[in-house]
RNA sequence: GGGCGUGUACCGAAGUGGCCAAACGGGUCAGACUGUAAAUCUGAUGGCUCUGCCUUCGUUGGUUCGAAUCCAACCGCGCCCA
């Protein structure tokens, strides 16, 4: 039994920031309820990275509540328009990517997006759009790029502020939203899901739409995360981010990761990616930051991964980090059994990118074996027995 | 097409013949402190066979005992004019 719509409508508030225009979303619901239609809710990602994040997982969320109550999700995989390179909240142009770096971001993008949404072919339906933008001519594109003028394209904040300061734009990025946009038309969204950076490039398909003789798309878009370093938008490119495909626990884990965010992005944490009320979490998190933030970390990682990964990740974070024990899932490196320095086997057990370094590293007094810190560089190890080789928060065990 | 600028390490930005692997800020990494939080303090931050050597300051070539710094050509970018 569903929900009625003005349950619906403020079940989809919690973690929905504009309604663009709500009395449409409200007349698309009856219609779709009276008629057994389902509506067809749009989220389009651009496979410019390997990872999704947790920063998708906020409108992905949306989109499976929209699949619980009978709709249907279009995942559009923007092969394409990665090639373009979405500009939104950029200040410099994106770099090019090629077509195999895409293709195989494309290919798994499906796959973790199917840890949040439901996948059975009622409820999902997967387009590149490739498919319908590779077949465009010129004649095809300009009659696209007829439909906004210049004006219309640069009133958006981002290339107002480039334009403005003298930052390039590419005539590419100008063309970006209608693009975006003209996906809507060709897979007749209803609804049309996005982060609220997209809000400028989905309102382009609303239009495109309506010029089509179609009917207009209505925009939601929701809060964007705020990734680990607490300041700006959660990216891939910035590396300020946790992937829905991190393992659960060590020293780039989703629970360490969790663990360091900064207090104040808890309660947007709690109300993008979990779904639980939010007067008791306020509370939690007023009594006790870090139990919340613990609370937190299991939760994610059990909806992401199994509740026993979370219990697993939370002993090994007790014992590594409260109790200051080496964890026991650590990667190891065989030394081989001749007396050596130390600094080449930071480098290939990837705790340093050069030896410089690594030496460098080991003058700091960073560096330990087995808990005995080791200050000079020059000197050579013979490992006969395994030795727990450490470097700030991350360990290796070394093998003969 | 013309004029004027500009191009420095991950980013921003100093440096205008030797004291420059290159100031300073940000970022990052590490140490102290902690709740692996934030804040704060400290150190490090081109590479290497590391008290020395090698390669970097848009590219190539030149001047000089010696060039990031001078000259020439070229390339990229910006602004203005057409």
């Amino acid at each position: 039994m569903s929900p009625t719509i003005d349950e619906q409508i403020s079940l989809l508030q919690r973690r929905v920031e504009r309604i663009v225009p709500e009395v449409e979303l409200r007349r698309k619901l009856e219609l779709s309820n009276k008629a057994g239609r389902p509506l067809r809710i749009k989220l389009g990602m651009d496979p410019t990275a390997p990872d999704v994040t947790l920063g998708h997982c906020v409108p992905l969320k949306v989109v499976r509540q929209f699949q619980e109550w009978g709709h249907k999700a279009v995942l559009i995989i923007g092969d394409y328009t990665a090639r373009v390179g979405d500009p939104s909240g950029r200040n410099t142009t994106r770099p090019v990517l090629s077509g195999e770096q895409i293709d195989s971001n494309a290919k798994t993008y499906v796959e973790q997006v199917g840890k949040i949404l439901l996948t059975d072919p009622n409820h999902l339906e997967v387009q590149y759009n490739g498919q319908w933008l590779s077949k465009m001519d010129l004649v095809g594109i300009i009659r696209l790029l007829s439909q906004k003028t210049v004006a219309q394209m640069l009133a958006r904040e981002d290339f107002h502020n480039r334009y403005r300061q003298g930052v390039d734009i590419r005539l590419h990025e100008l063309i970006y939203p209608l693009m975006q946009g003209y996906d809507s038309v060709m897979i007749d969204a209803d609804v049309e899901m996005g982060g609220s950076d997209q809000l400028f490039n989905n309102l382009v398909g609303r239009d495109l739409q309506a010029e089509a003789g179609k009917s207009a798309q209505v925009v939601m878009v929701t809060p964007l995360l705020v990734g680990t370093d607490g300041q700006i938008k959660m990216s891939k490119s910035k590396g300020n981010y946790i992937a829905v495909t991190d393992p659960p626990s060590g020293a780039d884990g989703m629970f360490g990761k969790i663990m360091s965010l900064p207090d104040a992005l808890l309660e947007s944490y709690y109300r993008l990616l979990t779904d639980l009320p939010m007067e008791g979490v306020l509370g939690h998190i007023q009594k006790s930051p870090r139990d919340a933030k613990i609370a937190l970390a299991k939760h994610v990682i059990a909806w992401l991964h199994s509740p026993q990964a979370a219990d697993g990740a939370e002993a090994d974070f007790i014992k590594q980090f409260v109790k200051h024990e080496v964890p026991d899932d650590i990667p190891q490196i065989a030394a081989g059994g001749m007396s050596q320095k130390l600094a080449p086997l930071i480098v290939k057990a990837k705790l340093a990118a050069t030896n410089s370094e690594a030496i460098r590293k080991i003058r700091e007094g960073a560096v330990s074996l087995d808990g005995n810190k080791i200050t000079d560089p020059q000197q050579e190890h013979t490992f006969s027995a395994p030795v727990v080789l450490r470097l700030g928060r991350r360990y290796v065990r070394i093998k003969p």
